[in-house]
DNA sequence: GTATGCCTTCACACCGGCGTCAAGGCAAGT
DNA sequence: ACTTGCCTTGACGCCGGTGTGAAGGCATAC
């Protein structure tokens, strides 16, 4: 498989399946012509890449599940290696939950005294 | 009072006001040697845009509530603009805490997944 | 031969809020 | 005159995943 038909198959394009060769994560072998030859287990990968980007990993942080799963494991996050990244990120997750959280009060905050603002406005001028 | 004074008193540094003057939001006078002149007032709306960008908004996001204290308010967040800002970020923030929490949902369950693969594994060499 | 369409590497552009370095002017003390 | 320490403008660097070229090689069909 070219990198072409893989980027089309895996929903994307061959410059990000450059960038995460680039980085370590998919290794095609190569023709004779220097292209880049794909087997069908690289589409797995991606896909892994993909969806663990889609959650906020960075690319360092998804080379262990890459590894998960050329190990021959039936998915990436199985590992020791991966659910240590998992468990951090989790951290990470509620980090940021947290701090919505308060900011999502302080807007709503903001907002009820704007409201409260423009009634007393009203009420001064009938 | 002079950048570097109202960097200081605002915990920001000289670069930042700039900065934001560069985008509108600050509007010092100048000495006759072309040194900024702020008045005491600056120090106030410098306070909002670092209180506003710590809750996520961005620089365009917060000229409104600039506005709005220029115009004489005892806040930046009680005129029209400023509250539409408000609702869309209000709208934007609800967003990410959505995503986030289906993004703790989908590592909640990779985790667990990957405890019972542990403990299958355990059952198997007793 | 040439048109088409794949592939290759190299490298700049983006976003946003700054940090940071460069090169120079102004103010004041010694 | 010289140092010190503020100020000025200008411009590049960062981060991270990708878009988007440029310039060229290879393959296949006409």
């Amino acid at each position: 498989m070219l990198i072409g038909e893989l980027a089309e198959r895996a929903g994307t394009s061959p410059r990000t399946l450059r960038y995460y060769e680039e980085h370590g994560l998919v290794r095609p072998r190569r023709d004779v012509n220097g292209y880049r030859q794909y087997d069908d287990a690289e589409l797995r990968v991606v896909h892994e890449i993909r969806t663990l980007l889609a959650d906020g990993f960075g690319l360092d942080d998804i080379k262990p599940f890459v590894a998960c799963l050329r190990a021959g494991n039936d998915a990436g996050h199985v590992c020791p290696d991966s659910v240590a990244v998992l468990r951090r990120r989790m951290a990470e997750v509620d980090g940021y939950l947290a701090q919505l959280t308060e900011v999502r009060h302080r807007l709503r905050a903001q907002l009820d005294q704007a409201i409260n603002h423009r009634e007393i406005r009203c009420q001064m001028n009938p």
